[in-house]
DNA sequence: ACCTGAACACCGTTCAAGT
DNA sequence: ACCTGAACACCGTTCAAGT
């Protein structure tokens, strides 16, 4: 599909596809524009014409990499079941999706001291924590959860997950399994959420 | 002190020195050999001189930050007190290092895939989750953790402040200050810690 | 032992010019 | 509208040569 129009047909998609091949493989740091063109056999000049430069093009991976993140945790979060049921899920998509895309994760969590785009992926990292604080202002509701400012609740869970996530990603599990591991992390969470103040 | 020997005495101390306000202003993506050279008035081949290559100055910050990192965290470890009150002052040990030494964090835990020096940056980070261990494994004797494998319970422990700390460093705290955001996750992580299995 | 200078093979980014 | 090719100012790394 994509009938090449000049020599591509969708430079754009075709950049973004490779570049996460090559962040995959090679991490950030092995991912240039011209290496990306090379690849795809246009010119070193042709990526600009789709991209400002080297970090708009990292930026919109990013953007993606939370559009993907935050569907999961909604489709978690929405599922049927007991709220404290939906926590432990929410807790376990954002491990998976770290793992299975971790050199994504890496940029998304980095690059975050740009000034300029910066603002727009701050906002999308907000989306994954309101999320989570709407599942735990709900399980307020039915005592599962201490009372207090959801958000800031919302902030802990964050850290105990992504936390994880790191640990796992670096090879500093040694052998726990990543599933034990995020199902005691979230043990230990959840008891300490409900515990008293 | 130090009187120049050829050139500068000690270039290799200077450029470490370099390299982290170098960390701090523009992040690991500014850095450069060649930068570093012409901030310090030498040729641009005489860092190779110090270092294997860019890597192994990276490298070798790392290492020092570790190293400052573990000496913090047995400080706070070994101070007096109650132990859940030295647990307590080990998480904020760990988010003061993480926020004073931002640029350097990131750095101490993006390049973990590399195979090489790689294992010895590992062993280093390895020390961090043992100290926690250790004393997570005094806190079960005095009943004040749970029981279960304290490495395992380490690796819960170090998540929750490691991820705390992106979250700061990633301005995703929204108005909550760094203390009480620590805080509040250290009570939640003590009081699930402290629960029953 | 430590540094220089030239060299090679890479980069990102810009800009006139082509189709 | 989209891409090319040359150009400019950068990189890391190597290696003979200097002191």
């Amino acid at each position: 599909m994509a009938t090449g129009s000049y020599h591509h047909g969708n430079l754009r998609a075709a950049l973004l596809e490779r570049a996460e091949e090559v962040l995959v493989k090679d991490g950030a740091v092995g991912l240039s524009l011209r290496g990306l063109a090379r690849d795809l056999g246009v010119s070193h000049a042709a990526p600009t014409r789709h991209f400002r430069d080297r970090q708009d093009l990292l930026d919109t991976l990013v953007t993606e990499g939370f559009g993907d993140l935050n569907h999961r945790l909604r489709e978690a979060a929405g599922s049927a079941g007991p709220v404290d049921e939906r926590l432990t899920a929410l807790g376990r998509a954002y491990v998976v999706f770290a793992t299975e895309r971790s050199a994504l994760l890496e940029i998304m969590f980095a690059a975050k001291k740009e000034e300029g785009a910066g603002e727009d992926l701050r906002r999308l990292a907000h989306v994954s924590l309101e999320i989570a604080a709407g599942l735990i202002g709900e399980a307020q509701q039915t005592g599962a959860v201490r009372p207090g400012d959801p958000a800031r609740l919302a902030q802990v869970a964050f850290s105990a997950v992504h936390g994880l996530a790191v640990l796992a990603v670096g090879g500093l599990l040694d052998g726990t399994p990543v599933d034990e591991a995020t199902d005691l992390t979230l043990n230990v969470l959840l008891a300490g959420l409900g515990a008293a103040p």
